[in-house]
DNA sequence: AAATAAATTTAGACAAATCTAAAAAATATA
DNA sequence: TATATTTTTTAGATTTGTCTAAATTTATTT
């Protein structure tokens, strides 16, 4: 089945939303896609005519197992072109989001097979979020968010859940990255704020709001 | 002024046409774009009110200055995307012409400039076509076609004429790649066809329709 | 349980890009 | 030059993706 770079995008968007809860609905898609709730349940009727979403009117839908499936690869070839951007190109974190949302959705399986192997089968993208393998399988890695890390435990930075310019100028501010070593030193309950340690970097303090979107592992 | 995919296609087309005649007709772009000449027509007219097109009903078209700089834009991207699917990824040759087709719509000057600066400025692309500079300059090199080459010149082939999978397999036969040496020894009036010498090869001989899609020039 | 509010869908419109079939203009031919 | 042919344009339709405004259904309050 062939699928438009719009039909694309609400598959990709739907795929995200399911993720945190059991049914999508219609308002939550037209909020993260910017596009009107009678957009949505057009695309919907769409999608399920090509019996890639369940869905009843009225009562929510989910992606199948075919849609899923689908999903999973546009967000491969998101995250390898991401992974390009910034690896081969030098591109800013913050800056590469709009290009891959267009280079997604060009097909050509040899392009994504020969890419990926060009940048030596990446795991992850420049973000920390996981790339699915050709058969859709994601690596995943138990990970933390750091505002409910125990104190004194040293971790390495897996991901980051706000992808702003604006955090990524606090984060080079505190020369935190992905793969950066830390660990909580102190926590106060008045605010919820984290004096931590960075490796290298002497002790320093970030708000609950900043902890919330670092995401942590345990070793290797 | 921002322009769609298909505007964007419409405007090479046009750009490639004009260069072997003063006006372009409806028709030759029906052709080469696989359409009916009523779509063109319906573009011409959406061309003209964008005002990079000089276009009177029944009496051809052409660019203007604007939009001959726009087709060049267009095709510096295309190119630029063919030279790295070769050469960074491996592509054969004859399999990456829709691949670029695509990619050269993606809109981001970032993005092109890196691109270029990653892959070291070319100035050809895998088919030996020259890639406008980022002012929409092409590199040009008096070049002619092989069965027009008086004989024992030592030439260096450096563009083909046509694409194609027949003829990428016919020039690997005769071992024959951009940037390769080679002479014309002789030339028989029956059917036109060449004795050429490939160089570390013994003789051999090609027919006149391939000779004339292999362009060549002096030295360097 | 009725009234109110929120979420969702339908109805109807629009722009972009395409098409077919018919009309009009330009060109070639007898 | 009159007729035939080719080229180009117009008229009108279709598909895709979007929108606004109104109607409908579901959820939440009194
Ligand atoms: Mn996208
Ligand atoms: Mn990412
Ligand atoms: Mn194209
Ligand atoms: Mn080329």
């Amino acid at each position: 089945m062939n699928f438009s770079s719009s039909e694309e995008n609400y598959i990709k968007s739907i795929y995200h939303l399911q993720q945190s809860c059991e049914l999508v609905n219609t308002n939550a898609v037209a909020a993260t896609m910017h596009t009107r709730a009678a957009s949505v349940t057009d695309m919907l009727k769409k999608l399920k005519r090509k019996k890639i979403l369940q869905y009843e009117r009225y009562k929510g839908f989910k992606l199948n197992e075919q849609g899923k499936k689908h999903a999973l690869g546009i967000i491969r070839k998101h995250r390898l072109w991401e992974y390009f951007l910034v690896e081969k190109l030098g591109f800013a974190w913050d800056k590469i989001h709009p290009i891959a949302e267009e280079l997604e959705h060009i097909c050509s399986d040899e392009l994504i097979t020969k890419l990926n192997d060009y940048l030596g089968n990446p795991a992850f993208d420049p973000h920390g979020d996981p790339i699915p393998d050709q058969h859709g399988r994601i690596p995943n890695r138990k990970q933390l968010s750091l505002n409910i890390l125990p104190l004194k435990q040293t971790v390495k930075v897996s991901a980051v859940g706000n992808q702003s310019t604006q955090m990524l100028e606090m984060l080079k501010h505190y020369h935190i990255g992905i793969g950066t070593q830390l660990s909580v030193t102190k926590r106060f309950s008045f605010d919820g704020s984290l004096e931590i340690k960075v490796l290298k970097f002497p002790n320093c303090i970030i708000s609950a709001s900043v902890a919330k979107n670092i995401f942590v592992h345990h070793d290797k």
